[in-house]
DNA sequence: GCCGTTTTCGGCCCGACTGTTTTCAGTCG
């Protein structure tokens, strides 16, 4: 078991125990066990285990000790397994519920006996859940619209759950002996930020076998439909999955008509009108009824249409990436044959705003370089919580200056290829000062003023906010401009043109942060603000090795943004940047 | 459950906001 899934369970230990009602200092301990076991490297693990010291680490006890070492070698803890077991699952499922924490659980479970969302919904709307001391109508109105929210947030998934599934039922299609052709499509080939189902093309030689293989993949609940052409399935974790089954010679109309979007698609349907053709997910033929397309384009053209491209030239138009097609003027644009050259993923050389164990992160400064250096990045940023974050173990100026000491050493020590810069994430406080005095500020090589704290000021207020650390000379980018956490929180009202305007101005860079959670600022503002000359920073924000590799939603997000490599600075050579990053200072 | 030059028991412990209260508990980031 790697030490992260150790520090995951010792945080599910916590958590159980808060249900429980356990003594705080107790379940504290817990976690900032867990913070301890994260700052260990794992061979340092294994070392400290063999020799029996666990408990010379700072934050590891006897108890923890022993617990770290049986999930260590046997993969198992006892302990935890009975806690769970004597805890109804359903009190863990209503921590999701905002403003549910664990003593209003137990309020409601010792109560009234409420142990899962259904039955809490049920109590809410027969009014006796705001006849609880310490519960009153508005709380029982907030719970009503949190448990309706996460029903219909629950409709959809991120893009990067969504592509994992997807990326490996693709891969087992394409292995199938039967299949010609596989694609996925949907909204998560345009690689929206959120899925709704999963859509899967596939020309095959023959079907059963085809339809056979989706319907037994792992983690299969229920199939809802099987057919000759189509099978439906959903997966425990709710995510729909439709298989469509199309002859080999219309497989390019299937994947484009699926692929959407609904908007887009209306407008290549009237292109083809007006040419006198009828375009379907069938394929493209006379509008006259008779005859195909072969008499409109030639027989020739009609042959060759084998890929998209060939389908969008038949339509005078240039081969429009997925990304790209949600009806915002693709269409125009490709006829005028000048779509961008969007950004693509191997284009990017490093990135900044990563944390480490130093804040919040679960891998320390070396474990995340040697992540970057595997990834063949020539520079990593990182960017650790500042004083005014708390909850996230934000760093004083004290630890800020250790952590640019411990980064010039490991930079000097040649030890990795890949270079380090120092950053800090500085909390933009709530009256729009950072977080640091300049004389801090002015020690590290970049600045990521991000806000954490007073989600709900007025637009005027976060705006005011926002442009005042935008006009602070030692501000390098904005992290996370709008603080929304996709299906769980919208992100905080804000003058999206009067914060951009700001940042153009003073040359302040807008990060585009990669986490699958936020990718903010949103794709749909950047077609427009990197053409007025706003530079894009594509950010990770990842707090551990495995979150680096996010940049790939990132990269995604960019291109539906119409962005190219050189509205990115990350795409930037490492020599390039270091000079962007001196002329800021 | 962890910690310790006020040390083996008693303290640990951020601040804003909300909604419930009439001085504060619970939640959140």
């Amino acid at each position: 078991m790697t030490k992260n899934e150790i520090a995951d369970i010792l945080e599910q230990i916590g958590t159980l125990l808060e249900l429980k009602g356990e003594n705080p200092f107790k379940i504290r301990a817990y976690a900032s066990g867990a913070r301890a076991l994260e700052a260990i490297e794992e061979s340092e693990l294994d070392r400290l285990i063999a020799e029996e010291s666990l408990q010379s680490v700072k934050g590891i006890g006897e108890a923890l000790a022993q617990k770290i070492t049986e999930l260590r070698t046997t993969g198992k803890l006892a302990f935890f397994e009975k806690l769970q077991a004597s805890i109804e699952p359903g009190l863990v499922e209503l921590l999701q519920i905002p403003g549910l924490g664990p003593k209003k659980i137990r309020a409601l479970h010792g109560q009234l006996g409420i142990a899962s969302i259904a039955a809490l919904s049920e109590a809410c709307r027969a009014g006796r859940v705001a006849e609880l001391a310490g519960f009153g109508e508005k709380t029982q109105q907030k719970l009503l619209e949190g448990i309706a929210n996460r029903e219909a947030y629950g409709r959809r998934h991120l893009w990067w759950d969504a592509y994992e599934v997807a990326a490996q039922i693709l891969l087992g299609l394409r292995a199938l002996p039967d299949v010609v052709r596989a694609e996925h499509a949907g909204s998560l080939r345009r690689g929206l930020e959120t899925v709704g189902d999963l859509d899967f093309i596939v020309a095959a030689r023959q079907v059963a076998p085809v339809v056979d293989w989706f319907c037994a993949q792992p983690g299969v609940k229920e199939v809802t439909a099987r057919g000759e052409t189509k099978a439906s399935v959903r997966f425990s974790s709710g995510l729909q999955a439709d298989l469509r089954l199309v002859p080999e010679d219309q497989f390019v109309f299937a994947l484009h008509h699926f692929t959407g979007s609904k908007a887009h698609n209306v407008e290549m349907r009237q292109r083809a009108l007006a040419r006198g053709l009828s375009l379907s997910e069938w394929g493209l033929v006379s509008a006259a009824g008779e005859g195909t397309v072969k008499e409109k384009v030639g027989a020739a053209g009609a042959a060759r249409m084998v890929t998209e491209a060939d389908l969008f030239a038949a339509l005078g138009l240039r081969f429009i990436p997925p990304e790209l097609r949600e009806g915002m003027g693709e269409i125009e644009w490709a006829e005028r044959a000048d779509l961008p050259r969007l950004v693509e993923e191997s284009d990017l050389r490093g990135a900044f705003h990563n944390h480490t164990t130093a804040s919040d992160g679960r891998n320390t400064l070396a474990e995340m370089t040697a992540a970057a250096e595997a990834l063949g990045w020539e520079y990593l940023g990182i960017a650790d919580h500042s004083k005014s974050s708390f909850q996230a173990n934000g760093l004083s100026e004290e630890r800020l200056l250790r952590q640019v000491e411990e980064i010039r050493v490991l930079n000097a020590s040649g030890r990795f290829r890949t270079h380090v810069f120092s950053g800090t994430e500085c909390d933009i406080l709530p009256d729009g000062r950072l977080d640091f005095d300049d004389d801090t500020l002015r020690q590290v090589d970049y600045v990521v003023a991000s806000v954490h704290s007073a989600f709900t000021q007025s637009e005027e207020e976060m705006t005011r906010r926002l442009i005042r650390a935008i006009e602070h000379p030692l501000t390098t980018m904005l992290g996370h401009v709008t603080g929304r956490l996709l299906l769980r929180r919208e992100g905080y009202k804000l003058d999206f043109g009067k914060v951009i305007d700001a940042a153009i101005a003073h040359g302040v860079i807008i990060e585009l942060n990669a986490s699958p959670w936020r990718l903010d600022l949103d794709w749909r503002h950047w077609h427009r603000a990197a053409e007025r000359g706003l530079v894009c920073s594509i950010n990770p924000d990842a707090h551990e090795t495995s979150g680096l590799l996010h940049v790939k939603a990132g990269v995604l997000a960019a291109r539906k943004g119409w962005l190219t490599r050189d509205a990115i600075l990350t795409t930037r050579p490492l020599k390039d940047v270091t000079a962007y990053l001196q002329r800021r200072r």
